[in-house]
DNA sequence: CAAACCTTGACACAAGTGTGTCAGGGTTCC
DNA sequence: GGAACCCTGACACACTTGTGTCAAGGTTTG
């Protein structure tokens, strides 16, 4: 099969093999295991962690900024808490007519629903 | 007028003048200025500290946090950018019919451009 | 005009992030 | 069976975040 090891997986991707312990460590790239425990690296996480490193550079992110982006797309309520919030600070009443607005509030909580619905199916 | 000085404001809201500044530097609650400079803080200002502090602790998450996620906002392409590469890490291919998965694309796509236009309109 | 505010800037410090290196001990492979 | 890998854990360091405190100087107000 074609897994690489850490070594050969810092490699080709970039990363250094204590830097892919730490974005395991994190969440963001989760490997395979051997039977013994040694990291396997397949073609899908040898994609990503390129593209994690094209991602962080080009926006100048940090991994913890995107376990947070993790996050609230894992937690609807904090999702939703988070927008209202931030939703509060760009508000400028005359751009938002009364009605657009209630449409806007009722598909929100739709949209609650439907995420909390969806990390209830396991 | 009804405006809190920086002091005052701390007083009722329950962060301190200092982390008042600080909240101001990071971009997430910035009171008006008298013409010598001081800090005036209204109605709209305080709410929105006392509701920020509620969202801090109920969730447990950082200043930096709401700032990276106001910037996840504000930013379509950074958006995109992030949600694609965490939606493949969610993705389970036989949960999305080929026919699903382009008309998502095809949204997403059709998001980015309203957002984009939203945010060239100024 | 002096007390009691306000401003910015700096020093200080704990905790978290990002990264290297090294130690002690298991695994693979020629 | 020894070289070359792997594992976890720890020490170390720089930088960021979140806070407090203090200094030097402007503002407001009794």
């Amino acid at each position: 099969m074609d897994a690489l090891t850490i070594h050969e997986a810092a490699e080709t991707t970039g990363w250094s093999p204590r830097m892919l312990r730490y974005v395991e460590r994190v969440g963001l790239v989760e490997p395979a295991r051997s039977p013994s425990g040694y990291r396997l690296y397949g073609p899908a996480e040898l994609q990503r962690l390129r593209t994690l490193r094209e991602l962080l550079e080009a926006h100048d992110i940090g991994l913890s900024d995107l376990a947070f982006a993790s996050r609230l797309r894992r937690d609807p309520v904090l999702r939703e808490a988070t927008g209202a919030w931030l939703e509060a600070k760009a508000e400028r009443p005359d751009d938002v007519p009364a009605a657009d607005w209630m449409r806007w509030e009722q598909d929100k909580h739709q949209r609650l629903l439907d995420a909390a619905a969806l990390t209830a199916t396991h």
